[in-house]
DNA sequence: CATGAATGAGTCTTCATTCAT
DNA sequence: AATGAATGAAGACTCATTCAT
C-alpha cells in the first residue's frame, strides 16, 4: 500500500481540482468519485493512482485553506506596522480577500467539517480557535487604542468570521460586485460593528 | 417485538423530529433512513407509514422554516407599530430570536439547499428572497428615518442575514449565553453595522 | 387462521373484479394488493377480510376460466347433436365465443401459468391437457367423418387453443370488430386447416 | 475469492443469456438480478460494470428479436424469386424457422411487451405493426394470384403471427418434434386457412 | 499510469402480510 | 369489516475501493 505522489502530476491537480467544484457544487456526501473521475476524463480506478480515497481529497482542501487563510492573514497584519487600527484593518481585508477569492474551497471547508474523520476535524478545529483568536486579539487591540467601546469581543469576532463566511457563500469572480467593492464594504460593516470610526 | 398502536401521529413526529436531529449532525446525504427508523425504535420500512420519501423530510423542514420565520417577523413587526426604528429592532430581535430558538431547522434549511428537487428549492429560494426584499425595506427605512448613511443596503441586508445564520450555528439553549443576552448583543451589532444609533 | 368468507360481499367481488383487471394489465407480478385496495377503496390491510393472500386472488381466476371454458365447450357440444362435424363446430364456435367475452380472464391464465405455485400449477395444467384431449377428439371425429386429411392431429388441434388464446389477446367488446364476427372468421379459419369445408 | 480478468466480454455475454433464461422462465418482473448475478456467478452490484440497468436487458432482448425476425424473413423472401406463392411459403417458414428456433426470446418479446417502458414499447410495436403489414401484402398477394378467397386478410395474417408465437411457446430444440417438421406442418396449416393448396 | 472488472456494504423503496383497535 | 401501523424480506441500484493486466 504505497502512498500515492501527491505533487507534479497535472492530472493529480485536475483531480483535486474537480473534487473542489463538485464537493462545492453538490457536497462532500453527495458528489461521487465516479463524477470527480468523469471530469478529469479518466476511469474511477485510476483515481486511485493519484489519490489515496475520496476523504483525502476533503481533508486536504480544508487543510489548505486554513493554512493559507491564516499565513495570508499574518502576512498582511506583519507588513501593516504597529498601529493596532491599521493591523486590524489589514487583517480584516485580507480575510475578506481571501474569502472572496478562494470562496469554493472556504465554503467547503465550513460546510463538510463534519465530513471528516474525528482526527482531522479536531484538528482543523484547533486551526480555527487559533484563528479566531488571533483575531480576537486585533480586535480588542484596536478597540483598546481606539476607545471603542466592545459588546461582546468574543461574540463580536464570531461576526467577523461569520462575514467572511457569508462573502464565499455568494461571491463570484465575474459578473456581480468587483472584488475590491466587497472588500471595502465589509470591512467598513465590520468595523462599524466593533465600533471604529471607518475612515479616521 | 411489540406491536404499536394508533397513537395520534405520535410516531410520524418522532420520525420527523429524529430526521431533523441526523440532518442537522450529519447532513441530509449522510444520514440514513435506516438511523432515522433506528432512532425512532422501528423498521426502516414502516417509516412509509408516515412520509412519503426521504426528500419529503427535507422539503417539510425547510419549507416550515421559511414560513415560521417569515410570519413570527412579520408579527413582530406588525406590533412594533409605526416607528420605522422601533419596526427594524422589532424585526431584528425577531429574526434573531427564530434563528437561536430553531438552530437545528434554520441550519439544516441553510445548508441542504443543494438537496432539494428542483422545484422545491426554487420554491425556497423565492421565500428567501422575498423575505431578504422585506427585510431591506426595513433597513432602509430606518436608515431614511434617522439620516443614519447606509453604505450598501443589499450586503447590509446580507450581513443581517449571515448572522442569523451564524448564530444558528452555535447557538445551543442550554449551556452558554443565554439567549437573551445573544438577541442583545447581536440586534446591537446588527444595528451598529446599519448605522443606527444602539440606545438612543 | 380462519379462512375468510368467498361468497356474497360486494366487496369480496369488487376485489376479485380489481385484480383480474390489474393482473391484465400490468402482470400478477407488477400489480400490488395496495394497487388492488386502492382500486376497490379501500386499505391493504382491509384485503384480508376477504382474501387468504395474493397467490388465491390468482388461483382463483384460472381455475375458474378453465371451469367455466371446459364447461361452455361441453354444453355446446352436448347440445350439438350427433354430427361429428355439427359437434366440432359448437365446440369451435363455443371455445372463441368464451375466448373472446372473457378475453382478460383468459389471457390471465395464459400468462401467469408461471407464477402459480407447484400444486395450482398442475392441477390448471391437467385441466388443459384434458381440454385439449377432449377438442383433439372432437378434431379427430370431424376429420374421419368428412375424410379431411390431417397434418397432425395434435398440432392442428394446439393451433385452434393457440387461436384462441390470441383472440383474448386483442378482443375487445366495444369498438372493432362484433364479437360475431369474428367467431364466425376464426370458426372459418380453424375448419379451413383442419381441412374440413367452411360451408357444406 | 477469485478475482477475474479482462475476458473479451464473455461475462456480458453471460449476464445477458441468464437474464434471457430467467425472464423467459420466470418473467422480467418475477427475475430478480440477484438471480441473474447468482447464474454468472458474479456479485449483483458487478452487474453493473456490464449493464446499465435491468431494463436495458429486456429492451435488449426484445429490439434484437424484432430486428432479427424482420431482416431474416426479408432475406428469405428476397431469395425467393418473383413468385407470390413461393414468397409466401419463404415468409412463412423463415417466420417458423426463426420462433422455434429463438422460442425464448420471441417468447420474452412477446410477453413482456407491458415491462416496457414507453418508449421503447412503442418503438417495438411500430416494428410489429411494419412486421404484421409485410406478412398481410404477402398474404393477398398469394391469394390474388392464386385466387384464394381470404376471408378477412387482417385476421388472417393475425393468425399466422400468433402461430408463431404459439410454436415459441412450446417449441425446444432437443425432445420432441424436429424442427423440420414444426415447419412443414405449421406452414401447411397456415396455407390451408389462407386457402392456398398445400402442395401445388 | 490507465483500464475494466470485481467486491461488499450500503442506499432508498416496495411489498405481502399481520394484527390490535 | 375497516383501519393504521408494524414487520421483515426483498428489490434495484450506487459507491468507494481493490487489483491483475
Amino acid at each position: 500500500m504505497q502512498r500515492a505522489t501527491r505533487n507534479g502530476g497535472k492530472t493529480s491537480e485536475a483531480i483535486r481540482e474537480a473534487a473542489a467544484s463538485l464537493f462545492f457544487e453538490h457536497g462532500y456526501e453527495a458528489a461521487s468519485l465516479r463524477a470527480v473521475a468523469a471530469a478529469v476524463g479518466i476511469q474511477v480506478g485510476s483515481l486511485y493512482n493519484h489519490i489515496n480515497g475520496k476523504d483525502e481529497l476533503l481533508t486536504d482542501i480544508m487543510v489548505a485553506v486554513m493554512d493559507e487563510l491564516e499565513s495570508s492573514v499574518h502576512a498582511s497584519v506583519a507588513d501593516a506596522g504597529d498601529d493596532a487600527v491599521d493591523r486590524l484593518k489589514a487583517a480584516l481585508d485580507s480575510h475578506l480577500r481571501y474569502h472572496a477569492q478562494h470562496a469554493r474551497e472556504v465554503f467547503i471547508g465550513n460546510a463538510e467539517l463534519r465530513s471528516l474523520n474525528e482526527a482531522d476535524r479536531k484538528a482543523v478545529l484547533a486551526r480555527r480557535r487559533r484563528y479566531e483568536l488571533f483575531m480576537r486579539g486585533l480586535v480588542e487591540a484596536a478597540a483598546k487604542e481606539t476607545g471603542a467601546e466592545l459588546l461582546d469581543a468574543k461574540l463580536q469576532t464570531y461576526a467577523v468570521l461569520a462575514l467572511g463566511m457569508h462573502v464565499s457563500s455568494w461571491f463570484r469572480p465575474r459578473g456581480g460586485l468587483p472584488l475590491e467593492s466587497v472588500v471595502d464594504i465589509y470591512t467598513s460593516i465590520m468595523l462599524r460593528q466593533i465600533g471604529i470610526p471607518d475612515r479616521a
